[in-house]
RNA sequence: GCCGGGAUAGCUCAGCGGUAGAGCAGUCGAUUCGUAAUCGACUGGUCGUGGGUUCAAAUCCCAUUCCCGGCUCCA
């Protein structure tokens, strides 16, 4: 063995290692004759880290069994930031359970039991985990095609396992469980529904408790709390649910991105269209909307005895507007966009604040293009989304290509010739992306971009989705340069998802502090006494009438609380007058975070306001 | 939709069989104040809704609506 491996195997630096480009266990050192590619993994590495929750997990499900001898052990993987495992038992964990949990788990880590991996037949393992009364092991061995196959045991608690593990319990250093939930056996919600204990594990407590922090960050940050105490919108129980009600705050921001959204489309080349929020059914019968996305739309309503159907999409509607004239190729591409209000109906139990509603304003637009523009026109999309998303700081993402879903509509030659002309314009941009399989919509394949938040989330707002099947449904035309009828491919497209959604997001991203642009309240004038008030409303109406949104508090209050207020409030701009500022004919101006103060003229407040919110810093 | 938890004043929450509480907010009064909470008084609730058990229900039981954490599904 090098002498350098056996330093670091000393140092407990390593959870296993890579031979050959295969994970192991580290006790497979012990066979190494010296000519493999070795390389040791530590818990740093994303591989490592994955080990040591996945050996957390086992070690979870040993105090369980532990505790709860009649409970069956399903499955438990390492998940994105932790780990999970799924039991089957009578009656739910409880709080008080998860702290037993974890007492018996400190229990086992420090007996240093060491994970001893064996390797057995298909059905020796039948055999061992029906003697165990592990039923749902014998499923899934039911289900494995190999012959062989690898348990592990550690301290007497054995399971089914490819591994690799840590080589012992001891060198678990820092794990929380975090909350329990039901979840279905495979996911499947036929099935039953199991007892899911989530809990997460890192190699230092440093580690653990930073993220523990950043939980707490997004506690804070959520934007349903945020929402109320900015007052932003409400969702109130007896207008229903998923039903978001825009208070003048939320409406001053929803307004300005609205406004920022119609002028840059006018700029782009799109124009603006509204359409009605009902339609007959026979047009959703049409567009194949009505056997495709039925689980998603509203029951019909009579209308003089015909059938009406509230839209869960735009499209059909600007299929209307394409088809009010004639058609040349001259007039193509044609690019129509709406903000336009959707209804979709979404199961009770999947709502979330803004993020999943049952109402919803889509930024979308539809492109009529020929086939020769196809490529051009995604790619233009393409470049107008990252700027409308940088404008909001939005500068990391995640591109997916969502190929055919099971339902889908249309031929199979379309669907791939839309897909590699989605594949085709990406990497003109040199954008990189990965494959979604099958999560396209019924009519086409899509781009989805999702954004990275301020704390590095990832949010689904942008899709980009090709469309041959409903021009052919409304056998839409053009003439073109030969005199004959072409059919048109039309592309769908939201930027920001839904108004909903983004601001959701953005609540969330900016942790309410909008930027000024976006701020319902701009500037909040502060008098310091009595004395100041006139001079106060007079600055007061001087910015107001510069256009500026501001808000006047000459209450008798400290300074201290008035600054407080505004603060909860998270207003960009403070100005405090008082005998100074009166004397000077001046003002104080405090930013947000308590920085810069400094005693300038009005004007030249002005000016910097006008320069932050042009250019939307 | 499924599993579990919850709903008490405008907000945040305590009370968990025996007369509905606190802080903040609001109103009124005093204070006239320089960078994150001045003091006092007052107002405010059919305890989500509907049934039931009990001498007595915010509290226990049942149903229902909505919310929360997940699962499944998605802009």
């Amino acid at each position: 063995m090098p002498e350098e491996l056996e330093k670091i195997l000393k140092e407990n630096q390593a959870i296993a290692i890579k031979i050959n480009g295969e994970i192991k266990d580290l006790s497979y050192v012990s066979y190494l004759n010296g000519d493999e590619e070795i390389e040791i993994i530590s818990p740093q590495t994303k591989e490592g880290l994955e080990i040591l929750r996945h050996s957390v997990a086992h070690i979870m499900a040993h105090a369980v069994k532990d505790l709860f001898p009649d409970v069956k052990v399903t499955i438990g993987p390492a998940i994105e930031d932790g780990f999970y495992y799924d039991f089957d038992k009578d009656t739910p964990f409880t709080e008080e359970d998860l702290q037993k949990i974890e007492k018996r788990m400190h229990e086992i880590i420090k007996l240093k039991q060491p994970f001893i991996r064996k390797e057995i037949s298909k059905d020796e393992a039948i055999k061992l985990f029906e003697a165990l009364g592990e039923s749902y092991k014998v499923e899934i061995l039911n289900e494995i095609k190999d012959e062989k196959v690898s348990i592990y045991e550690e301290g007497g608690f054995i399971d089914l396992c490819r591994g690799p593990h840590i080589p012992h319990t001891g060198m678990v250093k820092a794990f929380k469980l975090l909350s329990v939930a039901g979840a279905y056996w495979k996911g499947d919600e036929r099935n039953k529904m199991l007892q899911r204990i989530y809990g997460t594990a890192f190699p230092t407590k440093e580690e653990l408790q930073d993220y523990l922090n950043f939980l707490e960050e997004v506690k804070k940050r959520d934007h349903r709390r945020l929402g109320k105490q900015l007052r932003i919108f409400e969702i109130s129980e007896e207008v229903g649910p998923g039903l978001i009600i825009w208070l003048p705050n939320g409406a001053i921001i929803r307004k300005t991105i609205e406004d920022f959204w119609k002028d840059e489309h006018l700029k782009a080349g799109y124009q603006l269209l509204y359409t009605p929020h009902i339609a007959k059914l026979d047009l959703w019968k049409k567009s194949g909307h009505l056997d495709f996305y039925r689980e998603n739309m509203y029951s019909p309503m009579d209308i003089d005895e015909i059938s009406y159907q509230l839209k869960p999409m735009n499209c059909p509607f600007h299929i209307q507007v394409y088809k009010s004239e004639l058609r040349s190729y001259r007039d193509l591409p044609l690019r129509f966009a709406e903000l336009g209000t959707v209804y979709r109906y979404e199961r009770s139990g999947v709502l979330h604040g803004l993020l999943r509603v049952r109402g919803f304003t889509q930024d979308d637009a539809h492109i009529f293009c020929t086939e020769e523009q196809l490529e051009e026109e995604i790619q233009k999309v393409l470049d107008f989304t990252l700027f409308i998303l940088s404008t909001f700081g939005f500068n990391l993402y995640d591109i997916y290509i969502s190929t055919r879903p099971e339902k889908y509509v249309g031929s199979i030659e379309n669907w791939e010739r839309a897909t590699s002309a989605l594949k085709e314009a990406l990497k003109k941009r040199d954008l990189p992306y990965q494959i979604d399989p099958g999560e396209g919509v019924f009519y086409g394949p899509k781009i989805d971009i999702k954004i990275k938040d301020a704390l590095n989330r990832s949010w689904q707002c942008s899709t980009i989705q090709v469309d041959f099947n409903i021009p052919e449904r409304f056998e839409i035309t053009y003439r073109g340069k030969d005199g004959k009828e072409h059919r048109p491919i039309m592309i769908h497209r939201a930027l920001m998802g839904s108004l909903e959604r983004f601001i959701g997001i953005l609540i969330e991203h900016y942790a309410g502090a909008f930027p000024l642009w976006l701020a319902p309240v701009q500037v909040e004038i502060m008098s310091i006494s009595e004395k100041h008030v006139d001079y106060a409303t007079k600055i007061y109406n001087q910015l107001r009438s510069n256009g500026f949104r501001v808000k006047l508090n000459i209450e008798n209050e400290k300074i201290g609380y008035k600054i407080r207020q505004a603060s909860m409030n998270k207003i960009p701009y403070m100005v405090i007058v008082g005998e100074k500022e009166v004397e000077k004919n001046a003002i104080t101006v405090r930013k947000r975070d308590g920085k810069n103060l400094e005693l300038i003229k009005i004007e030249e407040f002005i000016e910097s306001l006008n320069d932050e919110i042009i250019n939307r810093k």
